[in-house]
DNA sequence: GATACTGGTTACCTCAACGATACCGGGATA
DNA sequence: TATCCCGGTATCGTTGAGGTAACCAGTATC
């Protein structure tokens, strides 16, 4: 069996709500995340996806599952006992998650310093005046 | 100045909907796009995006500048003109979304024929039997 | 009995994105 | 006078992703 996810792995602080990039829906790239070592159960993903309801994280499984991102295996056991585990073509959006870090590693606090330079700024007018002088 | 756009760039059939990267909000990559080759109107950009209305192209745009991914100048000149144009914050998401991209090309068949085929099956019993036994 | 655990389901609600349509101001042009 | 162009606004409505809360079956344990 694979280690258990760290139920902090997601900074609660760095939301996606900053990033301009999106896997799929709102959890699906941390579901990528969380899979990526190995099948997880349903409850065992809930742990790191804080904040996820039963319902929203259900409908996220099945639109992978439909997608060929995951399988879904349940065993007729007592107590019940799913397994969701990474295709290859879910595997395969490894990468596009890693880029997409990068990309917010290297360039995400230029973004977010402009974007508190604009918001704190007094709105200098937007206009340019042609080439010649200004009163 | 640079060559003018085609309108036809973006395929209306293979719209973002299926695929499962999202680069900002549902303009934002095919803006950086546009703005690939140089500065360009806002009339400019409006043709290539068919569909968009002016409110949400501008909205787009907006939220674009506030993040420093592109700069926007507007002369004071008869008829109106305004110029946007990617900063290197801006360029710097050509990468991310040639990454999407290259993503799509590969394994894109591969979701849409999963989904087609989920769509399509008589939804098989998702139970599975414990491996102990047999039937 | 009562409660808890697993893996959900159901009904309802909220909020923001997106879109449709109409309109505007200020020249320039006819 | 009227119309066009450009770069937008204003107002309204729709839609759907996501969230809240309650509930369920079956077993097991208290």
């Amino acid at each position: 069996m694979v280690e258990p996810l760290d139920p902090e792995m997601f900074d609660p602080v760095c939301p996606s709500s900053a990033l301009p990039v999106q896997i799929g829906d709102k959890w699906t790239a941390m579901v990528v995340l969380c899979l990526e070592a190995g099948p997880r159960r349903f409850t065992e993903l809930k742990t790191p996806l804080r904040g996820v309801t039963p319902k929203v994280l259900t409908q996220t499984l099945r639109a992978m599952e439909r997608d060929g991102l995951v399988t879904r295996t349940a065993y007729d056991e007592n107590p019940p006992r799913v397994e969701y585990e990474l295709t290859p073509l879910g595997r395969s959006l490894l990468d596009l998650v890693a880029a997409a870090r990068a990309w917010s590693r290297e360039h995400l606090p230029a973004l977010l310093e402009a974007r508190a330079a604009h918001d704190s700024s007094p709105h200098a007018s937007r206009l340019k005046r042609s080439p010649d002088s200004r009163a």
